[in-house]
DNA sequence: CTGAAAGCGCTTACAG
DNA sequence: CTGAAAGCGCTTACAG
């Protein structure tokens, strides 16, 4: 039953229906409510598909991305943009169209964001790593009723807002049962947190809380100790390091980014032995020692489906009004060697 | 573009185009290449979705599904159902009816087999549970040119087929990894099948050949039991199970089926200690039992993706020819305490 | 072998 | 306040 059957039940034309469907303007009270009783009564739904049909043609659905630009140590934004790209694949055909922003810099965001509020863009998907930025672009979004999705990670801001990201305070917890079960309560536990230029990241922090608060609610007390490790310098052995190599019993790493792979070739180098490393994202280089069994699980974001969903779920919001698929919570996944996922 | 433009650059009528998209008879040699070449030049591709407007109220797109009926044991049935529900709300609008056909043994399938054969299906949805059966489907689908996809299980047949459905192979390796982890060395493994009154599934038993490869690969050789437990008898201690139960050190259990819950109940009843469970599926009882830390690790098939899977690939291939979402590796989901996925 | 028309379910611009 | 017509991209049945 499509438009014209409610037309017909309730005598009166499909422009009628139209407008009582989307509360347009210039109808009595009278037909309308006729006209909402029959599709009540019948559950009419809109059929999207042909409503697109006809709306692509008028205006495409224009979305916004602003992602960091994807280049040496940055590779990793090359994956959420993959799943864009598929995304843009399914939807073109329904009138889709997404421009890509690329940032560097807080100044860069900034100006991009900016940019992108100015021209109409019907939705948003972006980054929260710079809290000030987000937070302005966030409040321009909202008073142009334009939907914004973060990805990647969560931020407390000044609204509500969209996240579809993995909960990292949960993922911190998966990897402290992960390593527990294979480092034992006599072991020592090290959270090493790699910084870049921009300093420690949110997702970080969350998940060494999530990493602290797995041991904090067992009785059982084991040292942990955090380790922050500049990424920009030439490495050195600390005198915190040294004593860390030298202890001889069990050893559990938790890499709270995706340089776990810089562990075992310094734990090679000076002879560490006895540990065990959990660290983040399905990278080549991770990869290599997951295969090699120096690194023993790796947790895995789905970049490359945030990106996916992030579009697919701006555009049932824009065409279908579902608002559900605008905050996902991305599943915690585990890998080991034997269950690699596909990346690519 | 579309196939209004088509027509114009060359000079002929959309119906001709038409014609030349679908390789119907009735276009000269000469204006056939024509088209085509112009085709090929603009990159114009069918929209689906106004295709589907098109054809959906000429005659619907009917899949048939046909799985085991969801009671008491048979619980699991509900989840492949409910990501089948969720596909179809998807694509009703698009002219996609389904219908369900709930088998109870290898004789009522072999009777709705036959019955979705005769009426005329444009794509069935099944379960490779009785390989005799299974092959017989699988051939009259294929001389009807019925696409079909099995899911849950993958089977040898005599004519290749589609499977969704998770590498049981594999995730017995993944198993194993995780229990080699927890228990090490030095303790004594044990595979427990639980064999219902269809005697032991492939899945089981491709699940154990993982399990036994992953330590077969490695140089240390530790002991692994099989143990065949019949669900239909009431549970008796064997002599075999009790030296099992008075072994002190650290045991590894794999219970290749998604009845691990019942071993807590049994371990505490019989004072067994110093275990560590890896099992199957994410329902109920195995979830309260992993909560209380007393299964470690469950392996998640995904079976509501499945279903969803299922359908939506078929349509996939029905409306666009796409043959590529027809075989899907599910991801082996390793669930532990703290990253349990949504299943309802 | 080819074209013109009708129509899928929806939306808009125009007429009254 | 309401209706009739045109058209989105596609497909089919009919006419020639």
């Amino acid at each position: 039953m499509g438009i014209k059957g409610i037309a017909k039940l309730a005598n009166v034309s499909i422009g009628t229906v139209d407008r009582v469907l989307h509360n347009r303007p210039g109808v009595s009270k009278e037909t309308e409510e006729k006209v909402l009783k029959i599709i009540k009564e019948t559950g009419y739904t809109r059929n999207t598909y042909a409503s697109r049909l006809k709306l692509a043609s008028l205006r495409k659905l224009k979305i916004a991305v602003l992602i960091p630009e994807a280049k040496h140590n940055w590779n990793y934004w090359k994956l959420p943009k993959k799943g864009i790209t598929k995304a843009i694949n399914e939807l073109s055909e329904l009138g889709v169209v997404v421009d890509n922003f690329l940032f560097i810099d807080s100044n860069t965001f900034k100006n991009l964001a900016n940019k992108i509020i100015e021209e109409d863009y019907d939705a948003i998907v972006t980054v929260p790593f710079f809290e000030k930025e987000s937070n302005v672009l966030l409040q321009k979004a909202n008073l142009k009723e334009i939907p914004l999705v973060f990805i990647d990670t969560k931020l407390e801001l000044e609204s509500p807002a969209n996240f579809i990201r993995q909960d990292s305070h949960k993922a911190g917890m998966v990897a402290a049962r992960l390593l527990h079960g294979l480092v034992g309560n006599e072991g020592q536990y090290f959270v090493v947190n790699m910084l870049n230029d921009r300093g420690i990241h949110a997702n970080n922090k969350q998940r060494e809380s999530g990493f602290r608060e797995y041991f904090k609610k067992r009785k059982t007390e084991v040292p942990i100790k955090t380790i922050n490790y500049s990424m920009n310098n030439e490495f050195t052995v600390t005198q915190e390091m040294k004593e860390w190599f030298n202890f001889k019993g069990p050893k559990g790493v938790f890499v709270t980014n995706s340089k776990s792979h810089l562990l075992p070739e310094i734990f090679d180098k000076y002879d560490v032995t006895n540990t065990s490393i959990v660290g983040f994202d399905v990278n080549k280089s991770n990869l290599k020692y997951l295969k090699k069994e120096k690194i023993n699980f790796l947790i895995h974001q789905q970049p490359r489906y945030q990106g996916y969903a992030a579009i697919k779920g701006l555009f049932n919001f824009l065409a279908k009004g579902e608002k559900s698929d605008l905050n996902i919570d991305i599943p915690i996944e585990i890998v080991v060697k034997e269950n690699v996922p596909e990346i690519g």
